[in-house]
DNA sequence: CTGTTAGCGCTTTCAG
DNA sequence: CTGAAAGCGCTAACAG
């Protein structure tokens, strides 16, 4: 036994499977009364079902929401994912998912079985990157999304726009103040204490661990500091990792050869993301190193599930939910182009990891 | 413009639309070489992408795996999600999400929705609940499981079976260990010192959290300990932050009434999940108790995220990455049905936050 | 307000 | 081995 069709639902109700259509999905008024009510018990009865692949074949939209991301397991894409699975709901779409690991090549593939399915909008999360080794990949993925926007296709991209991409219609970018909270950061690090700053940063080309980067200096030289040394390494815990070990190595030679009394300059650590932070944090941990006493430590998202790490990570708040909610949105012309990008901004977040760094009468 | 058509390539390449889509989406051997080169040069330069639509109308199947979880950002379904996601690609299908906030009602609408979509299989994640006020959402659930399944569709259920699911063909379960694992845990817990036992547990009638008690206090008992204390609260951290507040108060008090030099008896919390762990271990904490000095406290799950967190969260290890490729291996046939259900289990692991529950050489 | 008639784009017998 | 024709289930003009 198989699902029942439309007009299998029509005939037991004694009418044209355009009127049925018309009472079960169409739209405007529900014709007759009678009729419709007719048309209602027959398909309640048979257990209707309506296929949405026909229908999206017949009006050509499909009622889909694609969702890029790197690892739908990392907190930060989770995180985006919720916001954009609600926005789906308000609009009466569901979201298809799928991952990347960061390559363009899978990207562009996955914009095509999103087109292939004819998503109505595609969210892209994820940082983008301009490294050379993407250079080819990023192309291939700019002209899919190109060709996607061409047939109609609206996507919104989360961050940065993709290299590449020659934005026709349909083609939103949503900001986030990377740049600015980093250096607004780096200016909140530097009014106290007076310390010696490492950047922790993903490779050199992904965007969002460059504009950080690119705040955090410009944040230390407003403040008159000279730039900060820049370890690179994975973006991930196990890079934060890394070079926590390399720093705690550092911090163990310059405590040593201080002299007995004086004490070496504290390391402020910046870690691009908070996962990296708390890999870098877990390193120094495990060198017997201690936060925020022999180095402190700062990260950048605000991940929900590690505001019960302790020391209390300092870190910089994205509204990630409302990022996905508004990326999906906009890529359903729900939002207003140019209405003033709704307030999307986060702010940065002092806690125990960064003591020292805090005035003495702010404590969170 | 609009997307091309197959038989704009067929035109194109001087052949009918039945042979451009027997080289292009085909099946089977592709024809002639000489015809089948030209039809995909026609493909290529006409950046053709077949549309998924018309062909799951016209094979009736969508190459879509539907998957139903309680909230997505919550890292336990996110991990789940990301192996259903592994295992969709390997099966070169896509994944369709739905979050329902674990409401029955919500999930009957997403399982309509995945069955109007043709989804070729649906993997539900997620607590099943039997509580009175689920019922008829339960009811609802499974009648529209059982159509779905009815018409040829596939379900795996991750954990317990859906309540009142007439288990026709096409429904799987796939277990995970819960019971065992707890009474595992309370054995292992019970071994050194000597606790007062208290489980803070979820709602009576979550599945999940039930069988984890019962286990745990199965274990106790095979140890010959009277059986814990339970605190039902919610499912999540903020009901693991309620009763780690009441315990402390608890703790602080029984500690003042015991005499100067003796030490009342430390209590041993089981929370039945991790994050309900980690809230419990912030109340404490912000009741100025220490871990595992004041109390000692064990979780389960073993959350990636949650492992950097300090003290060491004592807890009970699941491969939930695993469990979502097998849900969605089994859902697609590609997992013998009755293959002794390939190893799917977990692993107690003590670390510092039951410390003096572990063997004095142990320490994690 | 309802029914008829064409397709949406693709697959798939069934002939040739 | 290839082409023609008939749908998959639904919607959307048009008529009536």
């Amino acid at each position: 036994m198989v699902a029942s069709t439309l007009s299998e639902v029509a005939r037991l109700a004694g009418v044209s499977p355009a009127t049925a259509s018309r009472v079960l999905n169409g739209s405007a008024r529900t014709p007759g009364q009678d009729i419709a009510e007719r048309v209602r018990t027959a398909a309640a009865s048979l257990g209707y079902i309506p296929n949405a692949q026909a229908q999206g074949l017949a009006k050509s939209s499909s009622g889909l929401i694609g969702l890029i991301v790197h690892d739908i397991a990392d907190p930060y894409f989770s995180a985006i994912a919720r916001g954009v699975q609600e926005a789906a709901r308000e609009q009466g779409r569901m979201v298809l998912l799928a991952t990347t690991a960061g390559a363009p090549a899978d990207e562009r593939e996955a914009v095509a079985a999103f087109a292939a399915r004819r998503a109505d909008s595609i969210v892209i999360a994820g940082s983008r990157s301009a490294r050379p080794e993407d250079g080819e990949g990023n192309a291939g993925l700019a002209a899919e999304l190109d060709r996607y926007c061409r047939n109609g296709g609206q996507v919104a991209v989360v961050g940065h726009p993709v290299v590449g991409a020659s934005s026709t219609e349909g083609y939103h970018v949503v900001t986030v103040p990377n740049e600015e909270l980093a250096a607004k950061l780096a200016s909140e690090l530097s009014v106290a204490g007076d310390h010696h700053f490492v950047i922790i940063g993903g490779p050199a080309g992904l965007f969002t661990s460059d504009d950080r980067i690119r705040g955090f200096q410009r944040g230390l030289a407003e403040a008159g500091l000279p730039p900060a040394e820049i370890i690179r390494t994975e973006f991930n815990r196990s890079g934060g990792f890394d070079a926590g070990v390399a720093l705690a190595a550092r911090i163990k030679t310059s405590r040593a050869a201080a002299n007995p009394s004086g004490e070496a300059k504290r390391i402020c650590i910046f870690a691009v993301n908070d996962v990296m932070a708390i890999g870098a944090a877990a390193a120094l941990r495990s060198e017997g190193l201690r936060i925020p006493r022999d180095a402190i430590i700062a990260g950048f998202d605000d991940i929900e599930t590690l505001r019960d790490f302790r020391p209390a990570l300092s870190t910089v708040y994205l509204p990630l939910e409302e990022i996905g909610r508004q990326a999906t949105r906009r890529a359903a012309g729900t939002l207003a182009e140019d209405a003033a990008p709704p307030t999307l901004t986060g702010h940065v977040t002092l806690r125990r990891s960064t003591e020292g760094a805090l005035p003495p009468e702010g404590s969170g």
